[in-house]
RNA sequence: GGCCCCAUCGACUAGCGGUCUAGGUCGUAGCCCUCUCAAGGCUAAAACACGGGUUCGAACCCCGUUGGGGCCGCCA
């Protein structure tokens, strides 16, 4: 049987990183099985549901790189994939239990009645057996049996209702969903039970906790999704990232894009231990795809963030500029940091900010003077060429390498750290060079 | 308070009764490289929560303790 797995978030929010991170899993085993991945969205909350949320969810898995093939937005053939847009399906059915006596009418809506000694318990594909019985679905005061509220009383269904229904109307074959769920799922299950239905199977996932332990919430920083992307993490990385809270693919593989992860890809392989969010392993994992991209898709990348500091991007054009990204190496966590590593390849302004030449020694300047004329004399510029010349002269004079290239370091960058000072000339240029250095009257 | 779940280095994890003097990755420290910083190479410190069992043998199985998490809403 076709697998069919659904992400059903509730757009009350942007896409944060635990709910990005279930949508993910799903994602994964669809892919895995050659199944259907669907989007429902689960909007029943009037009060706190919006329609932008809803595109913002969706323009965010969109951007981890998570397609769905039923959703809202396309369709499919076990639609509408809006809760608010299957009110009908829901009053039927519970009508149906009300009918049977199952469910009964009080204050305008309709409870489910729990009966007790009901054996409620369920293999869950990561957590195994779980053993539970109805007499646990107790009222938090009275420890008498609480019955299951249906349809609300403004008309709109229960989630632990409403999942039931589409769960199982839409075809759904896995249920996977946070752990945080594991305790609704016997209330499903009687839910299952009473209409006559075979339940799905279901696989909770571990729940991502911040550095303190705690559930992942506004306080520990960024949770959206898009606020990874404004701090210039790729998404390739956070799906990487996220793919690693609670699975491994076994072999020691850490590093790998969408395609790869989903034919790795195991259910059964998922751990049950919360897992504590490390922005450190992000960087380095951001780091790893920063350095596998081809330079002109890291040049996209960072363009923006050169905008965003004001940089004259257009004013070069884009060999010139992916050939600077390509010098950066590995430098750069993240495409903003690069872009602020990198911004002296694209104007002179930031470096004229940053350095002034007044910390340099009166007495050593005529030595300077000399040594960037004889750099600048060089027939032909190329970085081993400069280098070469620059060793040379210095061996000549018997000075210290490290004096003339911070020097140039400084008044080419504004910066203590860059790529090797030779090569950032080379491809800055004789004229550009020649440009910064007279700035600072050091030729 | 009740119910459920979990427990390997600081973090993510491998391990599924002997191959574990517990492996990998991030992070941390040191060394090499070197015009600086990343990258890269090498090395180091760093964990089976505790107590009982079961077994010839336990990180792996069972029980308890402790610790952590989750749920107990006419929120999802």
């Amino acid at each position: 049987m076709e697998t069919r797995a659904r992400f059903a978030p509730s757009p009350t929010g942007a896409l944060h990183i635990g709910g990005g991170h279930t949508a993910l899993f799903n994602w994964l085993w669809a892919r895995r099985t050659g199944g259907k991945f669907i989007l429902r969205i689960e909007d029943t909350d009037r009060a706190r549901s919006t329609a932008e949320y809803e595109e913002t969810i969706m323009s965010g898995m969109t951007w981890l790189g998570l397609d769905w093939d039923e959703g809202p937005d396309k369709g499919g053939p076990r639609g509408p994939y809006r809760q608010s847009e299957r009110l009908d399906l829901y009053r039927e059915h519970a009508e149906r239990l009300t009918a049977e006596g199952k469910a009964y009418r009080a204050e305008g809506a309709i409870l489910f009645r729990v009966l007790p000694d009901v054996d409620l318990s369920f293999d869950d594909i990561v957590y195994g057996r779980i053993e539970t019985k109805s007499d646990g679905l107790k009222d938090r005061e009275s420890e008498g049996l609480k019955d299951i509220v249906l349809i609300k009383s403004d008309g709109m269904p229960t989630y632990n209702y409403a999942v039931v229904i589409d769960d199982h109307l839409m075809e759904i074959t896995h249920v996977i969903r946070g752990e945080d769920h594991i305790s609704n799922t016997p209330k499903q299950l009687l839910l299952y039970g009473a209409f006559g239905w075979k339940p799905p199977r279901f696989a909770h996932l571990p729940m991502i906790l911040g550095k303190d332990k705690k559930k992942l919430s506004k306080r520990h920083g960024a949770t959206s999704v898009y606020e990874f992307r404004d701090m210039g993490y790729m998404p390739d990385s956070v799906f990487n990232f996220l793919a690693l809270l609670g699975w491994s693919a076994g072999e020691d593989r850490e590093i790998f894009d969408r395609r790869e992860a989903s034919a790795l890809f195991e259910l059964s392989r998922v751990t049950r231990k919360p897992a504590v969010f490390d922005p450190d392993k992000l960087n380095f994992i951001n780091q790893e795809h920063l350095k596998r991209l081809d330079p002109m898709a890291r040049l996209e990348l960072v363009k923006p963030f050169w905008r965003e500091l004001g940089l004259p991007v257009g004013g070069h054009d884009d060999a010139y500029l992916a050939g600077a990204l390509t010098l950066m190496g590995g430098r750069g966590q993240t495409a903003k940091e690069l872009a602020g590593f990198s911004d002296y390849y694209v104007s002179f302004e930031p470096v004229k900010e940053r350095w002034t030449a007044e910390g340099v020694p009166d007495g050593l300047r005529p030595g300077l003077r000399e040594f960037f004329a004889a750099l600048l004399a060089e027939p032909e510029w190329a970085a081993e060429k400069l280098e070469a010349r620059a060793r040379a002269w210095v061996e000549e004079k018997g000075a210290k390498m490290k004096d003339y290239a911070m020097t140039l370091r400084f008044a080419l960058t504004g910066m203590k750290v860059s790529p090797g000072i030779f090569e950032v000339a080379a491809l800055l240029g004789r004229g550009e060079v020649r440009r910064r250095l007279e700035f600072y009257g050091l030729c």
